[in-house]
DNA sequence: ATGCCTGCAAAGCTTTTGCAGATGC
DNA sequence: GCATCTGCAAAAGCTTTGCAGGCAT
């Protein structure tokens, strides 16, 4: 249920917030522009402005429901956080992302920053790619 | 002589290029956003507008001059192209930028990318870190 | 009941664009 | 001389905010 999500993250269980929870829980596309999140609820009937959608997003980024990303285009993305890291691969061609995790790149992240007296608090990694039968 | 440069890339060497090729050469900061060119040439006591700025800046990097960089902040800074690629670590408490390279990441990264069939145009790997003794 | 939410419209920021005049070659 | 470039101001995205009314608890 998802009111319970947004209680226990201190959150008004209110229909905007729920609504917007449900859209990105069913969505196929696990990374939405607030744009993408505000035509879905108009697709579904629902009658949410759109500085509602930026103002809840924000809001469950700052609960830690959604993590914000920002790829390369002047424009937020979010995605639910499910609590697995990982990373992303752009297609350049298809726009589609791919998730992705590798333990031996972390590790290294995590030593060359302590190699300059640093400890990582986040980090982010794209890879721009595109189909290998060009 | 930055004429030459411009010229070699086909761009006319008009004074706002030369006077922003300047700028970035000699700014302290390799990392600039439009706004920091802009001041600088303004303390240069150089006549340029904003929208000249972002021209510029653009063309540059078309051109293959300069790098343009999105970070985490909604705004674009740019990076003279000095043709070594490497990554960035930002430091979340005094706003510095180190730049690194690893090999061994740059490897596992290709290959992650072959596994799903794909071939790497580019990528962007960012550390948002803060000092060890905080 | 009351304090937190929302919608709307307006404003904010960064970046882009149209146009007339200026400049490089 | 001619095409390209620049400055200015206006416009265009994306995102945030002020305010008056609405909703959850």
């Amino acid at each position: 249920m998802e009111s319970q999500d947004l209680k226990k993250a201190g959150l008004k269980a209110t229909l905007p917030r729920i609504k917007i929870l449900q859209i990105m829980e069913e969505s196929e596309h696990r990374h939405m522009s607030a744009e993408d999140v505000y035509k879905a609820l108009l697709d579904s009937n629902e009658q949410v402005g759109l500085a509602t959608v930026y103002r809840v997003l924000t809001q469950f980024e700052a609960a830690g429901l959604v993590i914000r990303h920002h790829f390369d285009s002047g424009h937020s993305v979010f995605e639910l956080d499910r609590g697995s890291h990982h990373d992303h691969m752009v297609c350049l061609k298809t726009g589609r992302v791919i998730e992705f995790k590798d333990d031996e790149i972390e590790r290294i992240q995590r030593e060359i920053a302590a190699r300059h007296g640093y400890i990582i608090e986040d980090h982010s990694l794209v890879l721009y790619v595109k189909p290998r039968e060009d």
